[in-house]
DNA sequence: TATTGTTATACTCTATAACTATA
DNA sequence: TATAGTTATAGAGTATAACAATA
């Protein structure tokens, strides 16, 4: 029994209801489906709600990692918001000609560079969590506080295996 | 209490571990960013194992609606997948081009073009199925049958509400 | 007037690889 | 030799609006 999913994608297909009256058919078996569609339109609401601020997909979550590890470097904000290091390196570009964030080189390693958010950088994060709670709510409002707290551990669950496989 | 989401958030992101030694802060209270990097992923990995047949994203899902749903239009195709219709008409322009679906002006309606899956989008479909099954396996392998189960309910509710919202 | 499908366009996102500087 | 960061570029994806045919 190394794995069970495939035996789940049986049996869960079968028992799940449809969003309105199209079938899934088998593609009801797979989760990445369902993570796009509803990640696309999260996505969008996201862009649609912040349209007014200009942002590049990526900045927020990078703005809110930097926040919660002060001196993180490029290449782990890459590695935790799933981003490739060249597509990094534009969204700080981003954020310190902004003024939310900037670059200091490390001391022990000159390799690396440092990102620190500026009190700037806080308030506008500040605005932007109010902001994309307002959207999400709009979709989660119906979720448990169990509901939901299961789900964020299940994809933290699924990230991390996907990054136990790469490196 | 017309919402309980914003307490879960409290609530969840203190007791939730993270990736590894890096801290998601105020971030771990938003589904949107643990959908977003795990969606990416998975996404990367479908194309990394599709890429020899040269897919399109949102085709391989197109393509299983339309076998679930003979007759379907593009209209409530693009609804289901979560797509703009100017999308979809690219995809089912490659559909037909490779001759794995095909339109048929609707009788009733002549507005609507219905579309039908043939012999060999079924074949088609069939290793595509395999291969992306594989896929998910890698990362889904850890989740038990009830787990995967729970996941796709509570993605399903959330694009309902995300339909429900905007038409 | 609204809806289905189509086309065109501009823009964003992403993947990739080459390059530098440090280690 | 490996890693952190940077740059450049081509390709894929997306949003948008205008349009024709039909309801």
């Amino acid at each position: 029994m190394k794995t069970h999913s495939t035996a789940a994608r049986g049996s869960a297909s079968r028992q799940m209801p449809d969003t309105g009256r199209v079938s899934l058919g088998r593609l009801g078996d797979f989760v990445g489906f369902r993570l796009r569609r509803v990640q696309n339109q999260l996505s969008r609401d996201f862009a649609a709600a912040t349209s007014a601020k200009g942002l590049r997909s990526g900045l927020f979550s990078s703005l809110g990692i930097i926040e919660a590890n002060p001196g993180i470097s490029q290449s782990e904000l890459s590695r935790e918001v799933g981003l490739d290091k060249s597509v990094t390196v534009t969204i700080v570009d981003e954020l310190e000609k902004f003024g939310w964030a900037v670059r200091e080189r490390s001391k022990e390693d000159r390799r690396r560079h440092e990102l620190f958010i500026t009190d700037e950088g806080k308030a506008h994060l500040d605005e932007l969590f109010t902001i994309v709670g307002k959207t999400e709510d709009a979709v989660l409002h119906q979720l448990s506080p169990a509901e939901l707290h299961l789900l964020s551990e299940l994809l933290d669950r699924m990230y991390a295996a996907c990054m136990r496989d790469e490196g």
